[in-house]
DNA sequence: AACGCGCCCTGTCCGC
DNA sequence: TGCGGACAGGGCGCGT
């Protein structure tokens, strides 16, 4: 489910949920989930500690143990990590829940189970998450550091930008719509980007997502935020999942293509292939029909 | 090294 | 109404 906004919404809430409160008890109920084995150890491990702080890296939940190391969340496709009454009947498909000394749990759901939860070291972590690649939200995430990353690769730019060892956090649905604010035709080849395109890119990927965050996320199917509620952005979805409909710009209809296996929706129209951009960028044109 | 593909899993929807 | 197949927001491991 979730992209960058979605776990951000998500890490929020819990930075503001969670620090002080204890671990008290912790329950797998599908060890499936947890890295470690056996699972029951990595649930004894946690049991005692002392939440201190809740930050994201990609789309990954960080939790730290104040001092004991960290939990770390990912939550897959369809994962969800949220605070709750205990007294709340688990549904189906609910993974792990961490009773906190103060009553409250902390519950993680799973329908499909391609999420995954695990401990790690300080140290263990500061290597691994080195090999993901830039925020695009932070200081980082600058033209130039794009045309050196695009400069290397001739995959085509929607599956390049969704690549996390490049750019984190821009999964399926946001790559199709910063390149519909970019106007780049998502089947162009990475290193074939103009400095123009590439900043249009950067803008296009930090405006989609920090609109998207501002919404709470978008919810397509199975994302909720911590409190369970869902995100707003669905509504505001330019082209991803919008096959056969109007573009809101241009008014020609969104096409849908499979890259890398995965659905990729853009207008032909104000996503031009090549360089044929000769003319004032697109805009409405009056439609002929038929 | 870089890249494409299949696969992990369950639920839903669509066409027959 | 039932059933098979396609598809769903991620990420890993494999083979080329």
């Amino acid at each position: 489910m979730p992209e960058l906004p979605e776990v951000e919404t998500i890490v929020r809430d819990l930075a503001r949920m969670l620090p002080g409160a204890r671990i008290d008890r912790v329950e797998v109920l599908r060890p499936d989930l947890i890295e470690e084995e056996p699972a029951d150890a990595f649930a004894r491990a946690l049991e005692g500690r002392e939440i201190g702080s809740v930050t994201r890296r990609a789309k990954n939940i960080v939790i730290d143990l104040a001092g004991d190391g960290l939990l770390l969340v990912n939550l897959g496709m369809t994962g969800r990590l949220m605070v709750t009454d205990p007294a709340d009947e688990p549904p189906l498909h609910t993974g792990v829940r961490m009773h906190l000394r103060d009553g409250r749990e902390l519950r993680y759901h799973d329908v499909r189970r391609f999420g995954r939860l695990w401990r790690s070291t300080r140290e263990a972590w500061e290597k691994w998450e080195g090999e993901l690649g830039v925020e695009p939200l932070s200081d980082g995430f600058t033209v130039a550091h794009l045309r050196d990353l695009a400069a290397r690769s001739r995959v085509e730019v929607k599956t390049w930008l969704m690549d996390q060892r490049r750019v984190v956090g821009v999964g399926n649905i946001y790559a199709s719509e910063a390149l519909f604010r970019a106007r780049i035709d998502p089947r162009k080849p990475a290193d074939a980007l103009t400095d123009a395109e590439l900043g249009r890119l950067r803008k296009g990927v930090q405006d989609v997502l920090r609109e998207a965050i501002d919404f709470r996320g978008t919810t397509f199917l199975d994302y909720r935020d911590a409190s369970g509620e869902r995100g707003e952005f669905a509504l505001r979805l330019k082209v991803y999942d919008r096959e056969g409909q109007p573009c809101t710009v241009c008014g020609d209809p969104v096409r849908r293509i499979v890259q890398a296996g995965r659905a990729t929706f853009f207008c032909p129209c104000c996503q031009p292939r090549g360089r044929a951009r000769k003319a004032a960028a697109p805009r409405k044109k009056p439609r002929p029909k038929g």
